[in-house]
DNA sequence: CACGATTTGTACGTATGTATG
DNA sequence: ACATACATACGTACAAATCGT
């Protein structure tokens, strides 16, 4: 029967399993409050100790937080995300920005080779948004453009294991570096998402050299301050 | 004193990163078999039940296993590589590869433009290594000859976390495809080599594209057998 | 084949700190 | 300021599994 299979997957492996999928499905969204545990063990059939074993190895993967007298909440939806973030932290913001570059020169490539043509309007769409909130000296907004664009080509590269490195790597860049960012040059944005229209591998991976280099420039001379 | 700082990291999580250092630095190495629960815990200084939840921490983030009656053993250095290995585990072979390609690119290049002369050697004569087995048609000794002539290189681009995540995608690589890798040709890994010896990144990049093309043809051509 | 030594797994009990209301 | 509830840490005892003699 099923003695040689509970054998081989402990209860708690199993709950920390179940909760672990229903994090990384999106059904308990980074920020979601879990059900009390008396409440949730029911749920999933196991008495409140396991359950509570199954939450412990959950915090120490750092995908959730308890909070005493108050409840446990979701922090994280990836477990690769977290092991690359704590990775991320002992290195320099330099070593961090040339895996990015990497990664994105070549999501960038891909996307110009496959993106379809829906895929390719948002892109432009978000450009445009880019573009605005660059001429009206909006910041915040620009930012945002910036990050939902470059998300956008990520996706059009149509590599789900690609974007979910570059996601990550991403993320912690712009939180390392907060809103020290500036609103540089918008020429190598045009330029990348004009060589995904036309298809343009070469071209496209080039013009995020470019904006790299860019990117890099601004770092250096921020740091020096 | 030390009151806040024990309620900031809980004797748990300290155990844990105790641990957690002596296996990545190496002096536990991977086989290695864990004192007894309760000689470790004197030593550490600490209760039975403290160190036991530190090891199950361990256990779900996949650096040890436990066998009951038996004892604890060191499976794996570094968390990272199993997240990564994880993930891994649930995309396609080209996908990974894909990303293996992003990281090897750049590490050519950077290496092309930061090999030292020591280093430089040294990829040499792992070249000169791998093109004799190649030549006597010694498939295992090609391999790990292969391997470290990629992995000098990557040493040689001065990113210590760039080395990390290639090294950890490759290993993965060449797991799943196991011996299926065939004497390919030798052109393209001179070409490499010649275009770091010159310090010519970009040349260094169009020869890894080159070989990874040959590459993903016969991972093809054996996917369809 | 079986026994005993070793080692991990489980359970319960207690004391102390700590956050919430 | 107090009380309740929860987390943390330790100790102890016993059960279960494994390995070698």
């Amino acid at each position: 029967m099923d003695v040689k299979k509970t054998s081989r997957l402990s209860l708690v492996e199993q709950v920390t399993g179940q909760i672990n999928e229903l994090i990384k499905s999106g059904q308990w969204a980074v920020g979601y409050r879990l059900p009390p545990e008396p409440l949730l063990s029911e749920e999933l059939g196991v008495s409140r100790n396991t359950l509570r074993e199954a939450i412990r190895a959950l915090v120490h993967s750092g995908l959730i937080v308890t909070k005493p007298g108050d409840g446990t909440y979701v922090i994280s939806s990836s477990v690769l995300g977290v092991a690359i973030k704590r990775r991320l932290e002992e290195s320099t913001l330099l070593e961090t920005l040339e895996v990015r570059n990497a990664l994105e020169r070549e999501t960038a490539a891909l996307a110009a080779l496959r993106r379809t043509k829906s895929e390719m309007q948002r892109i432009q769409s978000y450009l445009t948004v880019c573009e605005k909130a660059a001429k009206a000296n909006d910041l915040e907004s620009y930012v945002e453009a910036d990050m939902a664009l470059h998300k956008s080509i990520a996706e059009a590269a149509h590599n789900p294991l690609f974007l979910e490195l570059y996601e990550h790597v991403t993320e912690y860049v712009h939180m390392s570096i907060g809103n020290m960012i500036a609103l540089y040059e918008q020429l190598p944005h045009r330029k990348l998402v004009q060589a995904i229209h036309e298809k343009n591998s070469i071209l496209a991976a080039s013009a995020v050299d470019e904006y790299i280099e860019e990117f890099r420039k601004i770092i250096k001379s921020t740091m020096e301050e």
